[in-house]
DNA sequence: ATGGACATGTAAGCCGTTACATGATTTG
DNA sequence: CAAATCATGTAACGGCTTACATGTCCAT
């Protein structure tokens, strides 16, 4: 399982609650790996039961108590013997893939407007890769080392969207017989 | 669930056996649909008792029977009918990136090696697919209406593993200060 | 004779999704 | 007054992976 794994580098840049973990999950980190919350959870009770994690309850006043987690050092040493291992490749699912292969056996004008809502979600997506590059590496050149990770990953997803944008186009040239837009 | 649409697609471009159809999944279809023998086994007999599909046992003499696998009417409509639904987004999982954003948290020059293994596998997937294309669809110009979906998701393949080419050359000029190869 | 291709499955277990559950505070 | 945010979970179900199981033919 990688989401363990997911969860120790997002608590090895900060400590945090599940909750917090959640939402990091739902944006940055969530850009290349998404978890629920209800998983979130489950999974950091495992992991605190194996050590890998602390977690600290601190009573609030008007919320929730939370708990706060942190790594241990064992959470530590697996986070570097993880990156020691080679990546399986990814295994592909991509159900917009068997819809346009399905073409010709399917409805021609949904599936256009599939690619017509694919194409405005990837350019949604790349704008907002783009606000945050601007935002938080203003200057890739000189990178604070602790950015450099964190940056190449955002540089993947920014040239992954404008791939899947030229693909769509590609498509409605075809289909449409024209230039979209 | 989604591999069943994977698999009427399939069996709308052509009928086959569980074992042929495992094998294009190790193929043409494998490129954006991975699924083992043993699922596609399991989900047969479930489309074959909601009557999505027929099978016919033909007997082999020095070679085990075999059930040949059609999609019926009801497949095809389920099928034409899956084209209709908009697709959601598709959930990533990069356990690929997990392990670049811990480039601080781990060990950069294990890093580097997994840089440039997944390098070398998507040139050599890029050379499949370039292959492919050329093989099966050397004219782009003027295919044949089946193939235009087919073909619309090789063009996908390409392109995506260019990008993703291009990415391992930035992330190993970045991290070795020279340029690749 | 060893291993690969052909051919079809079962069983156990993990992982993940969806639905359900609770309850206070802040914001519109 | 309703909805969103903060905060943490349980339960049921389904999908997918891994391991196991069986047996023939053909090529090396």
């Amino acid at each position: 399982m990688a989401l363990e794994h997911a969860i120790l580098v997002s608590l090895a840049e900060r400590s945090g609650t599940g909750y917090e973990l959640a939402r990091r999950f739902d944006a940055s980190i969530g850009n290349f790996w998404k978890a629920s919350h209800q998983q979130i959870y489950k999974v950091l009770g495992r992991m605190e039961a194996d050590a890998l994690v602390t977690s600290q309850t601190v009573t609030q006043d008007g919320r929730p108590d939370k708990k706060v987690y942190a790594l241990t050092e064992a959470g530590r040493s697996e986070l570097a013997r993880f990156t020691t291992e080679p990546s399986a490749p990814e295994p592909l699912r991509s159900s917009f893939a068997v819809k346009l292969r399905a073409l010709e056996h399917g409805d021609r004008e949904a599936i256009l407007a599939d690619v017509r809502r694919k194409r405005a979600h990837h350019a949604e997506r790349l704008a907002y890769y783009e606000t945050s590059a601007e935002r938080f590496y203003p200057d890739p050149d000189s990178l604070d080392p602790a950015d450099v990770g964190p940056w190449l990953v955002l540089r993947g997803g920014i040239i992954g969207e404008q791939t899947a944008l030229s693909w769509c186009d590609e498509i409605l040239e075809r289909l449409e017989g024209r230039a979209p837009r």
